[in-house]
DNA sequence: TTTATAACATACTAATTAGTATGTTATTTT
DNA sequence: AAAATAACATACTAATTAGTATGTTATAAA
């Protein structure tokens, strides 16, 4: 990798902690430059503006992390129910990058940013778009196998999924990760009803 | 109510509309009193900062409307499985001032400030916890009167049902009112494993 | 090795921001 | 009616913002 390009993710990853941190509005450009020791010149000179940096954080940092914790398990996945916990619960519990106080990455920005950027809205919709896909075929795969209810929606349960995963990310802001424990129960209970 | 008293509740009510449509911190007080018709001075006369103006935004706007909308439809509910559907329904579907771009007021700002405010956070968190109480109220009614098996948490139920409506309130701003719909059947679907 | 270009670095600008200073005018209280 | 206070109105300030202008220095192509 060249100099260019390690300056570059540098901005990147910098930038993205902070704005998972105090979000995107509220995150500036001379805070980033400041966190990483880069000018501003470097900065200007391979982002044009800050939103195309925005849109790169998206696709370029958030985009693979995710689809690597959340969408790349399930599409082996034979069997669903178990699967999806164990992925809710390494994601609400086990991982170390996430903090319950500011949520998820992912929740934040399109929280934000949707409404108000078109190109953040195209760009953070690819990432829901593609882990509902994930979550769908492996529940599918469980419907063939027989481990799921042939009655059973995929495309409907995994909108319910996504949907209780970011609330909870929500949520949790407030209640702190007691709430992340009690939805992991309900959502085991749930899931069961599937089967 | 006094010339001052409706200046101030003016004031709350217009500032309210563009932060649920722009968020919290990119409101600026000179877009309030522009969209007021209200002087700077008449601003700072009623509230000593901005985030003041904000606190009093969520007690005595958000607070009363959500208790009205949400928490006391509930506390009278003997079939739970029932209106929580209509009270959701209602909610996504045929509430007019909520739109599917802004989201829900409430989880717009516990997303962008419960992490960096204090007060906004407990302000928020009792708008959450007296939501979450309701619904707890209106499952033990069911329980009760078996309409619900005895055996479901009924703190963990609500809990996972605010998950699911902040969630799906998060996903509606990419995926359109569509997510909504999805949503509801599964919801639907859901409530009545709790028979 | 010259030349071109990528990769920076520094100093600046215009707009916007929350908040203040200092007034005037309307409304109560005495 | 006089005095006090609530309710404004206007003009300002200091800090922060995204972005630019104009350079210099390192790297790579010719």
């Amino acid at each position: 990798m060249s100099k260019g390009q390690l300056t570059r993710l540098n901005i990147l990853s910098k930038a993205f902690e902070l704005v998972y941190r105090n979000g995107y509005q509220t995150t500036s450009v001379d805070e980033i430059i400041a966190s990483t020791s880069v000018t501003k010149g470097a900065f200007y000179h391979h982002f044009k503006n800050k939103d195309e940096m925005g849109i790169a954080l998206i696709k370029e940092v958030l985009f693979p992390a995710m689809n690597k914790a959340m969408v790349k398990p399930l599409l082996s996945s034979k069997d669903a129910v178990k699967d999806l916990y164990e992925l809710m619960e390494g994601l609400l519990i086990h991982n170390s990058f996430f903090n319950v106080k500011y949520g998820c990455p992912a929740v934040n920005l399109i929280e934000e940013m949707a409404a108000i950027n078109p190109n953040f809205n195209k760009a953070l919709t690819e990432i829901i778009i593609s882990w509902q896909k994930a979550i769908g075929v492996s529940i599918e795969n469980s419907i063939s196998n027989n481990t799921i209810k042939d009655d059973v929606k995929a495309d409907q349960v995994a909108t319910f999924i996504i949907s209780g995963y970011s609330g909870v990310r929500n949520t949790g802001k407030i209640l702190g990760s007691n709430a992340y424990k009690i939805y992991l129960k309900e959502l085991r209970n749930y899931l069961k009803t599937l089967t």
